[in-house]
RNA sequence: GGGCCUGUAGCUCAGCCCGGUUAGAGCGCACGCCUGAUAAGCGUGAGGUCGGUAGUUCGAGUCUACCCAGGCCCA
């Protein structure tokens, strides 16, 4: 029977020796699956349960300080993907700067007064038919204090999630009796250096509710408005304009009495029209002259029945032009200067804006910039106050918000006064009040300012400016900007959450009380009990003897809750033992220019003479994936805790600490697809270096001059990493960290390093000291990786860290950047590689051919024969084993002429290769073909080496 | 409407300051190989009018102007 069996042939192994359990294949326990919304959770239980943040403080005592300074978040909502961009961001910059040697304070804190907890504790009250008036104030703020308590619980919890490292146990809130009390103080401080002083700006104005409205509370309806077209004679100015009138176009008739000056703009024509004839029922008299804008000509002689004009050419130059009221000689003798104005166009009207500065934004400002006094003109209730001319008593709305009979009245009076050129009606969107949908009217009401000459506090604001570090360097241009032309900070708001202007004004004089005792006491009662004290106590505790309370008016207006936020260097850099001041680094969204960072920098120049940080850092704000504007609440949001539920926070942290956070950023199912993408690379290269770390002992380092080219290559790549990563996080380019790791895992471990090395680390013997000089330098890069990329990836690093350290109490998040010897660098033999690339490039295109042909299919079946034709070649492959580096069983480098058919690459010049098979039988163990195979007596299937190997394991086991 | 900013492969980014060979990388995608990193690894390839137009220049992704789209802050 036997007999009838072919012999069995070389290559079959059947009756051969498995050689698996020789080899040292990768093994660890680091599962390929993250598993991240399951682990994550368990991680943060372990860091909590260490006591992290607690423990870093007291292991980096003495070390130089990086303060970063959190801005506080409103606490009036869940955690959206904003937070976490901005937190996570602050994360990576505490987290690498602590790593970098430095002892990296994060205190969080929260916005805890204003307007949208207010709103909700109304809305409270509103959906039990409860008017919020009738409701006690320090009941009413109790409310609110609890209402941001419970935000602040969510949100805490919100970060934790997202692995964000930081005092969670001990935050700030501007709520908090003593961060209250030292609001308080900073105030007084105002108070006390004459920047504070009590002036009138125009604010939104509901006369139904006699309050003033912020802008979330009102919306837009159309309504129908008179207009009226209204002559202001010129009465000096270019002689061209002598006996012309000026006409101005409005839908507000009632605020005519409150008019001061005119703006006009200078990008608009403006001509001089002498009407010729009119329409019999016209109010325009044959004659006469008046300025208007080109554009709108034509359009008011149509309004104004006029049937035709004679342009007598260009308006001349309206500087320092002066025109009469139209009532002039009835109590309203003042001049009305002409004053240019951006806001004017000649879209609408006649191309000349009739400002008054009591009732309106860009009337008010123009005003202000002129020195226009700013009248006031109507009551709380939109009557006109007994000291109006002609019109006093008259009301602009009556109480149920109809029409009332100002407008009538201002335009009965032009039309007597000859001033009115013509009228009509208007339907146009117009602001009403959100709660009575009444209309609503610009009012100008007293109000309390913090000047930005006094004391030179603009000045002080702008050198300092100049002194900050920002990044990117842009935000300095756009907060300077800003800083420039901002009005003086109003102070007051009509409201009741938050904490209150602690001033008392003398009744008669108007005299602000500045005494320190008065405001000691002021602060000591609110360090006891909170803001709620100056609501609750009787005024004549706190002026003691010195004052009598009748003689004053107690200020019950809440402070601008910027002005908390303003204050937080003072009640945290300052009052926290282990913070300084200024702070090293704030760090916001770039809409922050505006607020915090300009809230601050005012607050602090006005109250010390200098910035309360050195570095601003700014990111962009959220767009989804078409690059639009994500709403909050929009469909096209994606809110973080879903994304941590379903594919974990570290992918958002992978995002951020990925993208360029300084502009814009997209986010999106894709996005975040491709960031679960790349984590995934990541995690298998770590499972990688995990694997083949399994048993490396300490002992057995391979010293670098000991190690092989190919080693020291990649300890070079770590030296210019180590640079690199350092100077990224210093620069907080955090992106450029992650783009070159990920580069470097990818390119150079995995396709090259891993990919060259696997045949030493699985089939050498133990002994091996190219075995053990990879190992050496596996190590090195372990320790390098796990530590560069931490304060990005800091759930999978950790798992890795202690998959290899495993530990009760160890964290990579306790560690440092490695140093990283100086011998390290080598850069004539990083040249060198760079040529042995290319030339692996060409080796690597020649065996793709083979392959597509069918001729091959592992490279290991291939023996390839390198021509080189340039001398740097001979030269960049002194000492290289060829058919190591190409992963093939042999390989012949030559400096023969090359055949006309051998393979070449375009780019690569001076390099041919003649791929052709590797002779010889294939070993049973490392998969090579050679013809050594066999040679070693009582391994018939094997390389000497391998032999070698196996011979060194079974005398092991 | 004003101030500031952005626009390079499907995605995330280099290159732009200081113009100069066929604009790069990683991921993804397609195809192939391996089957001892295996829901992995290796290789090859496709994919870009550098938002658009005009200008400066011998030459523009890079400089200038305007336009379009988008963002933040104001009005």
């Amino acid at each position: 029977m036997s007999e009838s069996y072919p012999p069995m042939s070389a290559d079959q192994t059947t009756d051969t020796r498995d050689y698996r359990d020789t080899l040292r294949l990768p093994k660890t326990d680091f599962p390929m699956k993250a598993g991240l919304p399951k682990r994550e959770p368990e991680m943060l239980e372990r860091w909590a349960k260490l006591n992290l943040y607690d423990r870093l403080r007291k292991e980096s005592a003495g070390r130089e300080k990086f303060i970063f300074h959190n801005g506080p978040p409103y606490a009036n909502g869940a955690v959206h993907m904003g937070h976490a961009l901005n937190h996570i961001l602050k994360d990576i910059v505490v987290r690498s700067q602590q790593m970098m040697g430095k002892d990296a304070l994060f205190v969080p804190g929260w916005d805890c007064h204003g307007l949208p907890i207010e709103w909700k504790i109304e809305e409270k009250y509103r959906s039990k038919g409860v008017d919020k008036d009738s409701v006690p104030v320090l009941e009413f703020r109790k409310e609110c204090r609890e209402f941001a308590t419970e935000w602040v619980d969510v949100q805490r919890d919100g970060f934790k999630r997202l692995g964000i490292q930081a005092e969670w146990d001990n935050p700030y809130l501007t709520m908090s009796y003593d961060a209250e009390a030292t609001t308080v103080a900073e105030f007084q401080k105002f108070i006390m250096n004459g920047g504070l002083y009590r002036g009138s700006k125009p604010v939104m104005w509901s006369v139904v509710e006699k309050t003033a409205l912020a802008e979330a509370e009102v919306e837009y309806h159309d309504h129908v408005s008179p207009t009226i077209w209204v002559r202001f004679p010129v009465v000096s100015g270019a002689p061209e304009l002598d006996g012309a009138t000026i006409v101005i176009w409005t839908t507000t008739p009632w605020t005519i009495p409150g008019n001061r000056a005119i703006g006009y703009s200078d990008k608009i024509a403006y001509g001089l029209y002498k009407i010729d004839e009119t329409q019999e029922e016209s109010w325009a008299e044959v004659g006469e002259t008046l300025v208007l804008a080109d554009g709108l000509a034509d359009l008011v002689r149509e309004d104004a029945r006029i049937v035709s004009w004679t342009r007598l050419g260009n308006a001349p130059d309206l500087t320092g032009t002066v025109c009469a009221h139209p009532f002039r000689g009835q109590g309203y003798d003042f001049d009305v200067n002409l004053y240019p104005g951006d806001f004017v166009t000649d879209e609408t009207g006649t191309g000349f804006v009739h400002i008054a500065p009591g009732h309106g934004q860009d009337d008010y400002l123009l005003g202000m910039k002129h020195g226009v006094d700013v009248p006031f003109t109507v009551d709380e209730a939109g009557i006109y106050y007994d000291d109006v001319p002609l019109f006093a008593g008259k009301r602009v709305l009556k109480p149920n918000g109809k029409d009332g009979d100002a407008n009538n009245a201002v335009i009965e009076a032009l039309k007597e006064a000859g001033k009115l050129l013509t009228r009509g009606k208007l339907e146009h969107s117009y602001p009403h009040s959100w709660r009575s949908k009444a209309p609503l009217i610009f009012r100008n009401t007293p109000q309390w300012f913090v000047s930005m000459e006094t004391n030179d506090l603009r000045k002080t604001a702008l050198a300092e400016i100049d002194k900050t570090r920002f990044v990117p360097e842009t935000g300095r241009n756009r907060i300077r900007s800003m800083v420039e032309g901002r009005p003086d900070w109003v102070l007051s708001r009509q409201r009741a959450w938050g904490v209150p202007l602690t001033v008392f004004m003398h009744k008669e004089t108007g005299e602000i009380l500045r005494d320190e005792a008065v405001n000691k006491r002021i602060v000591e009662a609110v360090a006891d009990r909170g803001a709620d004290a100056w609501f609750e106590d009787d005024p004549q505790t706190y002026l003691g003897n010195d004052y009598a309370a009748d003689d004053y008016e107690k200020v019950d207006d809440i402070l601008d809750v910027w002005f908390d936020s303003g204050c937080t260097h003072a009640f945290v850099l300052e009052a926290r033992e282990d913070h300084h001041s200024p702070a090293d680094l704030y760090l916001e969204g770039s809409d922050q220019h505006r607020g915090w960072f300009q809230s601050s920098l005012l607050e602090s120049c006005g109250t010390r003479g200098r910035a309360p940080y050195k570095q601003v850092v700014t990111h962009g704000f959220l767009l989804d994936e078409k690059g639009l504007k994500m709403a909050k609440s929009g469909k096209n949001a994606v809110s973080p805790d879903k994304i941590a539920d379903q594919s974990g926070a570290e992918i958002i942290r992978l995002w951020v600490g990925s993208s360029d956070f300084t502009e814009d950023m997209r986010v999106g199912p894709e996005v975040i697809k491709s960031n679960t993408d790349a984590y995934r690379k990541l995690r298998n290269t770590f499972r990688f270096l995990l694997g083949n770390l399994d048993g490396y002992d300490a002992e057995n380092r391979v010293a670098l001059t000991d190690m092989p080219e190919l080693e020291r290559y990649m300890l070079h790549k770590l030296s210019e990493l180590d640079a690199l990563v350092r100077q990224a996080y210093l620069d907080y380019d955090f992106k450029k960290v992650f783009h070159a790791l990920s580069n470097f895992m990818t390119v150079d471990l995995s396709a090259l390093y891993f990919d060259i090395r696997k045949d030493a680390l699985y089939c050498d013997p133990q002994s091996s000291p190219v075995r053990r000089a990879c190992q050496t330098v596996m190590d090195e890069i372990f320790m390098c990786l796990t530590a560069w990329l931490a304060p990005i990836m800091t759930f999978t690093t950790e798992e890795v860290w202690l998959s290899r350290f495993p530990s009760e109490d160890g964290s990579v998040h306790l560690r440092t950047f490695p140093d990283v010897p100086a011998d390290w660098q080598d850069d004539a033999l990083a040249a060198k590689w760079s040529k042995v690339r290319d030339l692996r490039r060409v080796v690597t295109g020649a065996l793709e051919i083979e392959r597509r042909e069918k001729r091959i299919g592992s490279s290991l079946e291939a023996a390839p024969t390198v021509y080189v034709s340039d001398e740097s070649y001979v030269e960049a492959m002194a000492g290289i084993d060829l058919a190591e580096i190409a992963i093939t069983s042999q390989a012949t480098l030559s400096t023969d002429a090359a055949p006309a058919e051998a393979f070449t690459l375009e780019e690569v010049a001076g390099v041919a290769v003649v791929p052709s098979l590797a002779v010889g039988n294939k070993c049973a163990r490392s998969w090579k073909i050679l013809p050594e195979v066999g040679s070693v007596e009582g391994y018939p299937d094997l390389t000497p080496r391998d032999a070698a190997a196996v011979a060194e394991f079974d005398r092991a086991s």
